[in-house]
DNA sequence: CCAACGTATGAATAATTGTTCATGTATTAA
DNA sequence: TTAATACATGAACAATTATTCATACGTTGG
């Protein structure tokens, strides 16, 4: 889109091209609920704790109810959560059900993370 | 660390090295709250078109405004939040106030998420 | 089959969060 | 100074969310 194709009306303080490029840029409604969604997820200091955790390596549920010291049924919860926005997955082994990140995307959001906070 | 400094007591489905490891490199709390708190944030919709917007160019709070399609007071509200978590920046000129992101790490943040929407 | 273990889930509650409304502050122009 | 504009903020309310408790499910060993 060319920022000529965009309808200029005086209008107060906005900057009608700048407007009208940003919404013909815009993410669709769908895309964005779903990166918020991830993004809501990730923002939880238990699940934080789990992805880290299993960033490193794979875990069965009462190993990550070990390390991150909750309840095993808060942990459950979260865990569904984390499949749910597909950050996890898992594989049952017997009674036990192990978990690890779904790919290396999450990884790397997770280092993009860390590399911010540290950024001061 | 090595494995074998973890002590390793029998217990049900336990599996104590991991849980030693786990432990030992767990980020410390302040670094997994502030890493919450930054997803958090990344974690709604109005803030995802707000950041994804500026991503693009600088914008004064009216242009977002009128991209957001929100309330004035709203987005002012949301704007605080992402300067709180150091994800925009903005300057002031006369009564305006121009925002963009606050580095490219956020950039990369945001494009990391959407990889990870698209991958299915 | 039964009991025990590992995990999942529904309901309830407490805490957190987003938006709106009303109002406040800072800047500019008249 | 006054009025208008651009933006920020506090309080209130509705909606969402995390944890706990109780219980259910699925697998294994006896």
């Amino acid at each position: 889109m060319r920022e000529q194709d965009c309808d200029v009306c005086e209008q107060l303080c906005e900057h009608p091209q700048s407007i009208c490029l940003a919404k013909a840029e815009m993410l669709s409604d769908d895309a964005v609920h779903e990166l918020a969604e991830t993004f809501k997820i990730l923002g939880d200091s238990t699940r934080i704790k789990i992805l880290h955790a299993l960033s490193k390596r794979e875990l069965c549920v009462c190993d990550i109810v070990a390390v991150v010291q909750m309840g095993q049924s808060a942990v459950s919860h979260q865990l569904r959560l984390l499949r749910g926005s597909r950050l996890v997955k898992y594989r049952k082994e017997g009674k036990m059900v192990w978990y690890s990140l779904d790919d290396e995307h999450i990884s790397l959001l997770l280092s993009q993370g860390i590399e911010h906070i540290a950024h001061r």
